[in-house]
DNA sequence: ACGCCCATCCAAAACGTTTTGGTTTAGCTT
DNA sequence: AAGCTAAACCAAAACGTTTTGGATGGGCGT
């Protein structure tokens, strides 16, 4: 069928065992023989089986990543999440240039996702994986565990043990746009959160705090509402706010999706964003820089973490007692027209 | 390292033939035998190394899909592009289903693509290939044929020759929308479309103009306009369109960031969408439906197409000398508050 | 002339399956 | 009791590499 090295080894009067050291570079072969192997071989158009070279080496090149994709309620296709193209990209793009590639498969969180790691792990069919969206008492890294499974994560889970993953420093990041936004001459800044058993809404309301008194302003109880993450949910918070005496002077939304439904119900109640009121949010999602006026946001580099992931994940494989290492990213601030504030009382 | 077949047949005191078959469930093994045997694998741990396996069947079970990144122009990171997020997530999805694996990598239209190609295709990494967004020329498409690795495509090129792929009707979808916003009452529905070098805006013209005729409507040459496929382009062209007298009651963007361009304009001119004026346009991408108001607009079903073009190549795979499937798709009217129109004078 | 070393090459084993082409044994028929 | 059949099992080959542990022979120093 395809050509092999033995076609090759024949073509050339040499042993496989020479074709082979040949064209890994060995130094045991005369240059001109290597020269010699090198040429026929393209022109054999031979390129080394992958399934035999995964069986000898005990190795794949391969590392394995499962989209947990979630789907909306009322509809059979996948959530078109922004997150997971850029994520997938960032692996994808750093695999290639590790010259390793990249095993993709997607599964609900359940039964079917489960198996597809058992197949894969004890199969051997990858050297290593990466896991994100961590759950509680996650299943996957038990089983990752137990074979002793190289992986890395994005986000921490509730497990002790370490491994190594990389985590954004939210916390930091909301201190600094709260400090943006005083620094605009805002002075009773608003906060739109989420739910308070979420992780991300403790960090980032501490966030918050933190930049508040930094600024040297004092936290008021009624400059914060809850809201859950969506566009409509923080339009409907944003007018629970705006309609207060005084009226806060900035607002800033646990995530962009938030703060441009923020911006909706200024919008609709006469306000100027970005003159009467300066709004801002959190993540850099596309729409952030398509909205009207552009939103202030702070970016995560979904791209980046995922190719740093890739990174440590091979390090992981060459030093595999090295200590694990875990990583904090500082999200960086996008200033744009939406947390200008020119109307200071 | 890993537990083998061998592990397993030492412990049961059988052959690794006899473990090998009692597991693939084959007649000759009595059936206590199999069993204790599929009993004892899964306490042990065992599962095929997929590497022999690949090797000895000669088939890896897996495909493949290169995704061609394109990149902005300022930014160092991938466009983020919803098209590949659904893409990929069916892809994955209809793979899953069907026991298989997916590889992925990710290339710019470069050397470094066609390097990628040419290790899975002379390695022998995937038994097949998913191609898209596919080019003049291809060289990608040459190299499958050379080594006549089965493949199939998301729409087709220049190419002669016949191979499987998917396409959608995008011609009949303009004239059934075309024919909705006559149903409206519009009786002036223009039309944004984009350079005349670009295969979709020819198929795209033509059904729009298949549409007038069908609605009893005669093509004028002043409710045309050429945008750039961007919110951006929509928006001028639709302030060109809409100072015109007598004004248009209609605007059907070539792609939906060009009719959300185009509600930005009539916004702008005071125009009530949906009443004084329907608009809309064509992809569904999730922007759409959370316009203000939402845009009516075709529905590409791109999980679908990549669900199907799995299936399409496994027939393939399965048959290959069979028919080339080359399947037409129709793009699904979705009716939204953009194309209303209250105000027929 | 002898031994030694280095450069260059190679035979064979191993990786873990699946499959081919058997062999063995027990039960049944005549 | 001999011959036959079917059920249950198995040894060995093959898949295509990489790597181990040499083998071969020419050049060089003494």
């Amino acid at each position: 069928m395809s050509v092999t090295i033995r076609d090759v080894a024949k073509h050339a009067n040499l042993s496989i065992t020479t074709v082979s050291r040949a064209l890994d570079g060995y130094a045991d072969v005369a240059v001109s023989t290597r020269e010699r192997v090198v040429a026929l071989a393209k022109q054999m158009g031979y390129a080394p089986s992958s399934a035999a070279r995964q069986m000898r080496r005990q190795r794949t090149d391969t590392i394995g990543f499962v989209i947990s994709s979630l789907r909306r309620d009322d509809d059979s296709r996948p959530f078109a999440d922004p997150f997971i193209s850029e994520f997938v990209a960032g692996l994808g793009d750093e695999a290639t240039r590790q010259n390793i590639d990249l095993l993709v498969s997607v599964a609900a969180p359940n039964e079917n996702e489960i198996n597809i790691f058992r197949r894969w792990v004890l199969g051997r069919r990858v050297d290593g994986l990466i896991v994100n969206r961590l759950r509680e008492r996650d299943p996957r890294i038990a089983l990752l565990r137990e074979n002793n499974m190289p992986f890395v994560a994005s986000g921490r889970s509730d497990d002790i043990t370490s491994y190594p993953f990389i985590e954004m420093d939210t916390q930091t990041g909301f201190s600094l746009i709260t400090q943006h936004l005083a620094a605009q001459g805002c002075k009773r800044i608003a906060f739109i959160g989420a739910r308070a058993d979420l992780r991300l809404q403790q960090d980032r309301y501490l966030g918050y705090l933190a930049g508040l008194q930094a600024a040297g302003l004092s936290p008021v109880t009624e400059l914060f509402e809850v809201g859950d993450l969506t566009r409509q949910g923080g339009y409907q918070a944003g007018l629970r706010l705006l309609v207060k005496t005084p009226r806060p002077d900035a607002i800033l939304g646990i995530n962009d999706m938030t703060a441009l439904g923020a911006m909706r119900a200024a919008n609709d109640l006469g306000l100027q964003i970005g003159q009467d009121i300066a709004i801002a949010g959190f993540d850099d999602i596309d729409d952030a820089q398509h909205a009207q006026p552009a939103l202030t946001t702070l970016r995560q580099p979904v791209y980046d973490i995922a190719r740093q992931l890739v990174q440590m994940l091979l390090d992981l494989l060459r030093d595999p007692i090295q200590a694990p290492k875990q990583i904090m990213l500082q999200p960086e601030l996008k200033v744009r027209a939406s947390s200008k504030f020119l109307n200071p009382k």
